[in-house]
DNA sequence: TCTCTCACTTC
DNA sequence: TGAAGTGAGAG
């Protein structure tokens, strides 16, 4: 039994929802708090009857279960197999029924969003967050209609740049700063059936762009992974960190799964839509973008040219003093310069004057400013061929080198951007769309391979020589593994976690008013006590997870006094006392805004820890290679379909699912990932550069893609056709991986 | 560059 | 009606 949306659960009445209250007890076949390290564990759920029961990747419930089973049987020490383990009613572990799909996305609004990609995208960032706009949208089609799915976006760094705005041309500045905490969001609506979500169009509008690192909105859950890329830490939060001046690209996920506790044992498929790439800014810097966000966003209804709003009045007044000037200009030259004049007062109106600019709020795509500068004109000019064609040149793009990308990098989409400098082939090379349905095209990841190949083949950069030499330059500078955007990490254990890519997930904000935990520990941030149906059984099957704070330099999660002590004592769990006082958390909760649940923050683990998980998940992340998390996973292995969670590896004592075992499993995998750098993203890119090779092939391939049939392209891999097996495509990759990190380079054309 | 306040908007 | 989402502009 899972808990969505739909579930009449109200925070202060969903308490019978709770595993942990005493009322709940009958539901479980057996409850037990297994061990006592470390705190910050969640309660790994365990059905009666062991893994047949757990709907879990046969090789992980195999170990999972014969330790917990066979400890439980022989007498061994439940603190033997690490983390409290909590067993929970059969029927919520009871297994799904593996039923086809062929999922395809297609973006919203993508004519909105080709009109400011044209220009690069840029995304206000503010300390209290801020929406994007255009919203990310996206329409879902081919799912299983009875089936259950859960749909999460994250945003991941497009590259290793750092950009300014120079000369009305975005530019590379430099490597980037360090990695912000990732997080990432999770639908509101999840799970729900598939006829659900195809019945409507699935909106990521109330995810927020941050720069306020100490963002409270998120929390980190950590588990063990022989996934190297994903192993560690996972954030999830309303309020997604970023890097000012740093370009993103949002990705879309769909799981398929019935319940949140799947999540980690589920395969992702993922979506990236070259289009929604944009730079982060904490103010405007391209006055086109500006006009583009006042003319379409409800919201700036006030700013706009026509209407009796502010700047229509600021406009009149400015022109009128621009008038008087202009006159006595003339007298005292007694000439006129039309252009000169027309350019100071662009100037003074920013814009807000220009009539090329007032036509750009319309949904067509048309020039905007031809008067205005010459680059933005040249890349109006150069974009009239339309935005399908500039999208199809973003995934065609392949030939030149993009300066700001690592070695190794996956994402290097600099060049995406029109507003860099001339120069550059930026139609050149663009790959006609053979597709009318091109234009919901997404760059769909379900495999590794072809997410990396993706971005890697996005990647291919118009950037100039300079920036190239810059970008060089910024690469030989120190890595971010200086870098901890979280403050203190008191739990060597939580050092480990962060040693591989640590994809961040975000687990759904605006899941107000509904409980999340109808079961087990979980560590979340207070922030995270609005969230909802995903929550719900999310806690109850993270299991294998450990919960920690993310991005959070103060405050404990918030716990819910009574709640808290049922979990924390039916966990063993020591954490507690690191907590806040159940007032105090009550303030914090109430400082964002957010009713704490009554049973709500139900971990009491100290704050301090999970930060410095997350801080450690983040620096881990922050490598060249790691940038990337999801797309690195996949170049470490090269699936069609992929599981962003742990996947089981034999459980030493004292360790099995928890953190302490992440250690080792984590140094395996950076170990292992390690060389890979790199080369790795090369051979993850090209199965994805086949994928991305046609705008139209990856809309009509996308599900096929998605669904792990045949997601390589027979250009490049034709013996990896859709007849090939998943399995034996992943091991091949893998096997092909571990022993030749680039051999991918010869696999790809 | 960033932060904050402001007037204005939508919902 | 008021909360929340906007860009402008000052600092």
């Amino acid at each position: 039994m899972s808990l969505s949306m739909r579930d009449p659960v109200i925070p202060g009445t969903s308490m019978a929802y709770h595993p942990f209250l005493p009322h709940r007890a009958p539901d479980f076949a057996m409850s037990a708090v297994l061990g006592h390290q470390p705190p910050f564990f969640p309660a790994l759920t365990l059905p009666p009857n062991g893994a047949a029961a757990l709907s879990l990747p046969g090789a992980l419930a195999k170990p999972i279960m014969d330790q917990l089973v066979g400890a439980a049987e022989t007498g061994i020490p439940f603190s033997s197999l690490g983390p409290q383990t909590h067993l929970r009613p059969l029927k919520t572990m009871e297994p799904e029924e593996e039923v086809e799909d062929d999922p395809k996305v297609h973006l919203e609004a993508k004519e909105l969003w080709d009109q400011f990609h044209k220009r690069g995208t840029e995304m206000v960032i503010t300390k209290s967050g801020r929406r994007m706009f255009p919203p990310f949208k996206v329409r879902c089609s081919g799912l299983d209609k009875k089936a259950k799915y859960i749909l999460l976006m994250d945003i991941i760094a497009a590259d290793d740049c750092r950009y300014k705005f120079h000369n009305s041309r975005w530019m590379v500045a430099g490597k980037a700063d360090p990695e912000m905490p990732k997080r990432m969001y999770i639908h509101p609506d999840s799970p729900a059936t598939g006829e659900q979500w195809m019945s409507k169009v699935v909106t990521f509008h109330k995810l927020k762009l941050t720069n306020n690192i100490s963002d409270k909105h998120g929390f980190t859950l950590a588990f063990p992974s022989d996934q190297a890329t994903w192993q560690g830490n996972y954030s999830f939060g309303t309020q997604t960190i970023l890097n000012s001046m740093h370009k993103y690209q949002p990705r879309f996920h769909i799981v398929r799964a019935n319940d949140i506790l799947k999540l980690p044992y589920s395969t992702f498929r993922t979506y990236l839509f070259p289009e929604t790439e944009f730079i982060a800014v904490t103010a405007y810097q391209n006055d086109k973008i500006t006009q583009l966000k006042i003319d379409n966003n409800p919201f700036a209804k006030g700013f706009r040219d026509t209407g009796n709003g502010r700047r229509e009045k600021r406009k009149q007044l400015t022109l009128q003093s621009m008038r008087v000037f202009d006159d006595r200009h003339k007298k005292e030259n007694g000439t006129s310069d039309e252009s000169s004049s027309e350019q100071a007062a662009f100037n003074c109106f920013a814009q807000s004057s220009s009539p090329a600019v007032s036509t750009v709020g319309t949904s067509n795509l048309k020039d905007l400013c031809p008067s205005e500068g010459e680059s933005d004109a040249e890349a109006d000019s150069k974009e009239e061929h339309g935005p399908e064609a500039c999208d199809a040149a973003k995934i065609s793009t392949t030939t030149s080198e993009d300066p700001c990308r690592d070695k190794g990098s996956p994402a290097v989409k600099a060049h995406l951007f029109a507003a860099e400098p001339g120069g550059r082939p930026r139609d050149s090379g663009r790959l006609d769309k053979a597709s009318p349905d091109s234009r919901h095209s997404p760059a769909t990841i379900s495999s590794s391979t072809r997410g990396l190949g993706a971005e890697e083949r996005r990647s291919p950069g118009r950037e100039s020589a300079a920036t190239s030499k810059a970008a060089e330059e910024a690469r030989a500078l120190p890595g971010k593994e200086a870098f901890a955007p979280l403050t203190v990490q008191t739990d060597p254990a939580a050092a480990h976690l962060g040693q591989g890519p640590l994809p961040g997930l975000g687990f759904a904000p605006g899941l107000a008013g509904q409980q999340f935990f109808n079961g087990h520990p979980l560590f979340l941030h207070p922030g995270q006590f609005a969230m909802g149906g995903a929550f719900s059984s999310m806690a109850a099957g993270m299991g294998p997870l450990l919960a920690t704070v993310s991005g959070a330099s103060t405050g404990v999660s918030g716990l819910d006094s009574t709640a808290m002590a049922s979990a924390a004592a039916a966990q063993g769990l020591s954490g507690a006392s690191a907590t806040l006082p159940f007032h105090l958390q009550q303030h914090v909760l109430a400082s964002q805004g957010l009713a704490m649940s009554p049973f709500g923050s139900l971990f009491p683990y100290p704050y301090t820890y999970m930060a410095a998980a997350a801080a450690a998940s983040s620096a881990a992340a922050s490598s060249s290679v790691h940038r990337h998390p999801f797309l690195n996973l996949n170049t470490m292995r090269p699936r069609l379909r992929y599981s962003p969670y742990s996947i089981p590896v034999p459980m030493p004592d004292g360790s099995g699912l928890l953190t302490t075992a992440l250690p080792s499993m984590a140094a395996a995998a950076a170990a292992a990932a390690g060389p890979l750098d790199g080369k790795a993203a090369a051979l993850a890119a090209s199965p994805a550069s086949v994928a991305v090779d046609s705008g139209s092939e990856l809309n009509s391939r996308s599900s096929t893609l998605s669904s792990g049939s045949v997601s390589l392209s027979p250009k490049l891999c034709p013996e990896k056709e859709a007849a090939t097996s998943e399995l034996q495509n992943i091991q091949r990759l893998v096997s092909g991986l571990e022993a030749k990190p680039d051999r991918s380079r010869s696999a790809s054309p």
